[in-house]
RNA sequence: GGCCCCAUCGUCUAGCGGUUAGGAUCCCAGGUUUUCAUCCUGGUUACCGGGGUUCGAGUCCCCGUGGGGUCACCA
């Protein structure tokens, strides 16, 4: 089983995106299980409806997923697994208060060394942890030795017991704090392999050793990517500018690694992404690179959906569109080129009386299924020289002379050309 | 600040002591194909800096520099 850990807290971001899609990809590659698991253990933090919406973006991305848990709901059993491990001496209550915690870390500060819990409530006697009124949190006792482990991206990775340290497992409030309730529930879901951003590299220790405290000895394989940089968006934001999301998760799964096969959908992810190919070399969000991929997708997308990307419901608009890929690289601006065309046209002084012969003519003009036709048909009725007729078309038809030709657009809007110059 | 990670064309990368430093993409030039998509040929562009080790260093070591991470009763 695989799994993708998100708290309910912001909105989905491309990293999370990122990491989202390739524990999904790997997931399938593996034959094993995807679940999406809803970090809602901090309930002031939560953000009402964020779950849903995080949600209904993965859908949109086209990860499927066995079930969406909620880390909360498994809060009986940390408190079970938590009371276990006080039984068996391996954590202990720390009456420590936050003040007392603050000044200790802030020596350490000053010495310029590591701080780690100075263990003052490890050896307190029974009686006086029994009786004590003062408010408390469990924590598990650190390691006796180092907790080594090989990481998929980073390689072999040793920490001192300092470094895991005594950490706190049930806050005060008695809900589990995270890396206690993300080893526990790694546990229950059975994940075999867990692929996380680079910040999270210190909590894989700290989990494996809570598992392995609790008598678990399945070994989690785990691969720390990497950070992106540079990305001053956010997935919302992406959609809305127009990047589909086929290729935004195209692009993201091919970051990192050197696919020259670089187009493909989610389904031949399976085939082409190589969780061993990802470096260790952090990675920049480039979105004119996502554009160039953005626009593979666009020409990829059948004629008819494209089209109602730009607000048709007609594959030959779809198709129209297509012939603007070269220059706009999103579905928004698709749109903006198609409704250059169905608008209203400011025709240049030079060409105005022209146009206005041309725009008679089409209107009156029998339908031709031909360009040759049409534009012979023209020729004939207005006895214009070639080249100024072929202006004043192309300025009645897309509004501007640079764009795609006339012959190119001609049989895509053959059925709407009376629409088009408006008659 | 302690500890850890990283550094090759604009971007994504190959390279694991001896290469004219390769590919992909972008960009530019040219050419195929008069449905569209496409496709082909050529070109420009890179080893962060400094010291070592070595016959020989992008590659190994050290020191800089730059970037990133982490050091919670947040996740």
């Amino acid at each position: 089983m695989l799994r993708f850990a998100c708290s309910p807290t912001a909105d989905l971001s491309l990293e999370s995106l990122r990491l989202a899609l390739m524990n999904f990809v790997v997931a399938m590659q593996r034959n094993e299980g995807f679940v999406i698991r809803i970090e809602d253990t901090d309930q002031k933090r939560n953000i009402e409806g964020k779950d849903a919406e995080i949600v209904a973006l993965l859908e949109l991305f086209g990860i499927t997923y066995k079930d969406v848990l909620y880390q909360s709901k498994n809060f009986k059993f940390h408190s079970a697994m938590a009371i276990d491990l006080l039984h068996r001496k391996k954590a202990f209550n720390c009456f420590c208060s936050l003040e007392e915690l603050e000044a200790k870390k802030k020596k350490a500060k000053e010495q310029k060394r590591l701080y780690s819990y100075d263990g003052s409530c490890e050896q307190l006697p029974a009686e006086e942890v029994i009786d004590n009124p003062k408010p408390f949190t469990v924590r598990i006792k650190k390691p006796t030795k180092n907790i080594s482990f090989v990481d998929r991206v980073q390689g072999e990775l040793s920490f001192s017991p300092e470094e895991v340290d005594s950490f706190v497992i049930l806050n005060v409030d008695k809900t589990p704090a995270y890396d206690f309730a993300t080893a526990v529930d790694d546990m229950l879901s059975d994940i075999s392999v867990v692929i996380s951003s680079e910040e999270q590299i210190e909590s894989a220790p700290k989990q494996i050793y809570v598992r392995s405290s609790l008598g678990y000895d399945k070994a989690i394989e785990y691969a720390h990517l990497p950070p992106m940089l540079e990305a001053d968006t956010d997935t919302k934001s992406l959609l809305q500018e127009g990047f589909l999301p086929q290729a935004i998760a195209n692009y993201l799964l091919t970051l990192g690694t050197n696919d020259s096969e670089r187009i493909f959908t989610l389904e031949e992810a399976k085939e082409h992404f190589n969780l061993a190919k990802i470096g260790k070399t952090a990675v920049k969000f480039d979105k004119e690179r996502l554009r160039e991929i953005n626009k593979e997708h666009l020409l990829r997308l059948d004629d008819k959906e494209l089209s109602r990307f730009v607000g048709f419901a007609d594959a030959q608009i779809g198709a129209l569109a297509k012939l603007f890929v070269d220059s706009a690289g999103t579905t928004r601006e698709l749109k903006r080129e198609i409704q250059r065309i169905f608008s209203k046209k400011e025709i240049p002084q030079k060409y105005a009386s022209t146009a206005a012969t041309l725009k008679k003519i089409i209107c009156q003009a029998p339908y031709f299924g031909e360009y040759e036709n049409f534009i012979q048909h023209l020729k004939k009725e207005s006895a214009l020289e070639e080249r100024e007729l072929l202006t004043a078309l192309q300025l009645l038809i897309s509004g501007s002379t640079d764009k795609v030709e006339p012959k190119e657009i001609y049989p895509h809007i053959k059925n709407y050309i009376k629409e088009i110059v408006s008659c």
